[in-house]
RNA sequence: GGUCUCGUAGCUCAGCUGGAUAGAGCAGCUGACUUCUAAUCAGCAGGCCACAGGUUCGAAUCCUGUCGGGAUCACCA
């Protein structure tokens, strides 16, 4: 329970008291006082005006009276139209500064006794990670940590796209053209080997598409399908699907491949386990430099038969039906949604069928009773889809279902596109990064006498700060613009911004000696600029809570650039080691503590990593 | 075309469960390092919150419509 919260009650109480009026907590604003009025916390009055048939400037009175009489912890109060504007006494701000150093987890709640999965990340293993990967790996890391600092068990999780026509187009590629190279012998990152294949397939693919659609073969397909006044581009960009599928050589070996996996070839099998073990080792190693992991991964080549036992078993039950061809299909009409299609008509199963075994086998596994996908916004259907459909099925944790449902990721020069070869590599970005850390670094100089080691980690933690703060601090729900010159930036609204304000808290604590038998609240001479900062710091534990809730990264990214804005400007002017009193000398050092502890703490939950100098 | 979503300073973004005069950063211009890390701070300038209606004491925020960007509506994933 915290202030703002006590606050609420106590004026629930007083309109009960006064005036005879019946409400909830919850119908009470108060908001932080704006700067120029006096006061910490406003109340707004207005909505109990038209209740009571009474003025609001009379309400706000009275109200201020009523709380002046009963809380130790209010000092004065002013009314300001309809606002009540409270102020609470230098000791109470002291006291809350006390408590946020007593408690290292401050902002941390209790354990609630759930338990919930994120997915996040959930790549195809085609190729290596790029910067719309990033975005989601960072978002749900993130949540992840909200979520549990809010108090819930989380298990980390990620779907792995492992089989398909993707994989099998880099495997003929590596057979066609890798001469039995591998990622040690050509010192490339495992991920990196695969995409190369795969780039290469798509390469000669599209020549071999265009000689033939000089030959005879193509000449006759153009005229015999053409639609009227069709030109000869257009259609071959429409016809390339059928053309991979019933003419490409490359296509036809591709789809072969794919039977020869499915059905359990040993060679294929053993191709493709090797194949996939180069990915996951490149995987692993951007994630270990995105300091990430997982707790349980789920492989699609594990799970894509999973769901058809609950198809057959929704069947019987009727909430699927089977249409003439053998297909199955789920009516969503009711839930303002179309038929939905769960099986082929060959009885082979689609991204939803395996999205709905892999739910179930999740919750038989982890026994949770939530699920958070993190999954790209041009999914927002299929979830919506997926969700219904594991309500129909009556699963037990279907109500408890969130798709963290970002926007894109765009480049100035427009959208990403592999096609074009636009597409931001993530451990080229990472790599760049770092660079730029350490070159910004170096040309300071303040990290002379630290040793090569350290150095090194500390550029990392710079520029990885750069880069995740830019990204993370935008509002998921948005589409972006990553401007790469932007997010090396290390000034203003930056990772780098945060870390500097808890670098020089810790440079000022180092400098301290601190023996001081004092206390904090021997100081009584508290500053509006101090009173802020505690202010701030007292409201973290529900900029916590309401992002968890909303699943709402950036706001805490925010919460963080404000409170750093803020100590960056008290740092410039106020002393702390020369202090006027030893009082104050120790108050100071104790809220500078209090602000690097939060600081510590809010940047950790977005995965960004502090440096002690730099 | 149906549905969903976004539109705030030149640029990148906050603010959106309705509350006081809409905030930051970048870029531009002025100033502040013999003094706790200048990756900092202070200041100037920059706005018809896409547009039009509506709801009300009060709208960037809620509702409706229009315009613009994006996504989606596959026996693809």
């Amino acid at each position: 329970m915290n202030a703002t919260a006590n606050l609420k009650k106590i004026i629930v109480q007083a309109l009960n008291e006064i005036w005879g009026l019946e409400i909830e907590d919850t119908d009470v604003l108060v908001n932080e006082t704006r700067p120029e009025f006096e006061g910490d916390f406003t109340v707004v009055v207005f909505p109990f005006a038209k209740q009571l048939r009474t003025a609001p400037v009379k309400i706000g009175e009275q109200l201020g009276n009523y709380i002046l009489e009963k809380s130790t912890a209010i000092s004065s109060f002013n009314v300001v139209q309809g606002f009540l504007n409270l102020s609470f006494n230098n000791s109470f701000w002291n006291v809350q500064l006390d408590e946020i150093l007593k408690n290292v987890n401050f902002g941390y709640s209790e354990p609630n006794g759930n338990k919930v999965l994120v997915e996040f990340s959930s790549p195809n293993t085609n190729k290596p990670l790029h910067l719309g990967h990033i975005r989601n790996i960072l978002l749900g890391w993130s949540s992840s940590k909200l979520l549990q600092a809010a108090g819930y068990e989380v298990v980390k999780t990620q779907i792995v796209n492992d089989r398909g026509i993707a994989i099998c187009k880099s495997m003929i590629a590596y057979q066609l053209f890798g001469n039995g190279t591998t990622p040690e012998s050509t010192g490339i990152k495992g991920d990196h080997f695969i995409g190369k294949y795969y780039v290469s397939f798509e390469t000669h693919f599209k020549q071999e598409y265009k000689k033939w659609q000089k030959s005879d073969n193509g000449l006759n397909a153009f005229d015999s399908n053409k639609k009227e006044g069709e030109i000869e581009d257009h259609f071959f960009d429409r016809f390339k699907n059928e053309y991979f599928n019933t003419y490409s050589k490359l296509g036809i070996q591709a789809k072969e491949m794919l039977l020869k996996w499915e059905d359990g070839d040993e060679d294929t099998i053993q191709l493709w386990s090797k194949m996939n073990s180069w990915v996951y080792e490149g995987f692993e190693k951007t994630y270990e430099k995105l300091g990430v992991y997982f707790d349980r991964n789920y492989y699609e080549s594990d799970t894509y038969k999973l769901g058809k036992t609950l198809i057959e078993d929704g069947l019987k039950r009727e909430v699927f039906y089977k249409k003439e061809d053998g297909s199955v299909w789920i009516n969503l009409e009711d839930v303002g949604m179309d038929h939905k299609l769960v099986l082929r008509s060959d009885g082979t199963s689609v991204y939803m069928t395996q999205d709905i075994g892999t739910a179930q086998q999740r919750n038989v596994d982890n026994q949770v009773n939530r699920m958070v996908y993190v999954v790209a916004d041009e999914q927002d259907y299929h979830f919506k889809a997926l969700f219904e459909i594991l309500k129909k099925l009556e699963e037990p944790y279907a109500h408890e279902l969130h798709h963290l449902s970002y926007g894109m990721v765009d480049l100035p020069t427009g959208k990403m596109k592999s096609r074009e070869g636009t597409v931001v590599d993530a451990d080229d970005l990472i790599e760049d990064v770092i660079n730029e850390a350490k070159s910004a670094s170096m040309s300071r100089g303040e990290l002379e006498g630290v040793d090569q080691f350290d150095q090194e980690e500390i550029f990392r933690k710079i520029g990885l700060a750069a880069l995740k703060f830019f990204i993370i601090k935008v509002n998921p729900r948005k589409r972006m613009t990553f401007d790469p010159k932007e997010s090396v930036d290390m000034q203003g609204q930056t990772g780098p911004y945060i870390q500097n304000a808890y670098v020089r808290i810790l440079s000022v604590l180092r400098k301290s000696k601190n023996n001081s038998t004092l206390e904090v609240l021997d100081y009584d001479d508290l500053q509006e600029l101090e009173r802020k900062l505690i202010q701030t710091m007292f409201q973290f534990p529900d900029f916590i809570k309401d992002a968890a809730e909303a699943l709402d990264p950036s706001s805490i990214a925010n919460y963080c650039y404000n409170l750093a804005k803020m100590y960056h400007r008290f740092y410039h002017e106020f002393r702390i080691l020369s202090a006027e009193t030893e009082s104050a000398k120790y108050f100071r050092l104790k809220l500078s503590e209090a602000v690097a502890q939060i600081l510590k703490t809010g940047m950790d939950l977005l995965g960004i990593e502090m440096p002690d100098r730099m």
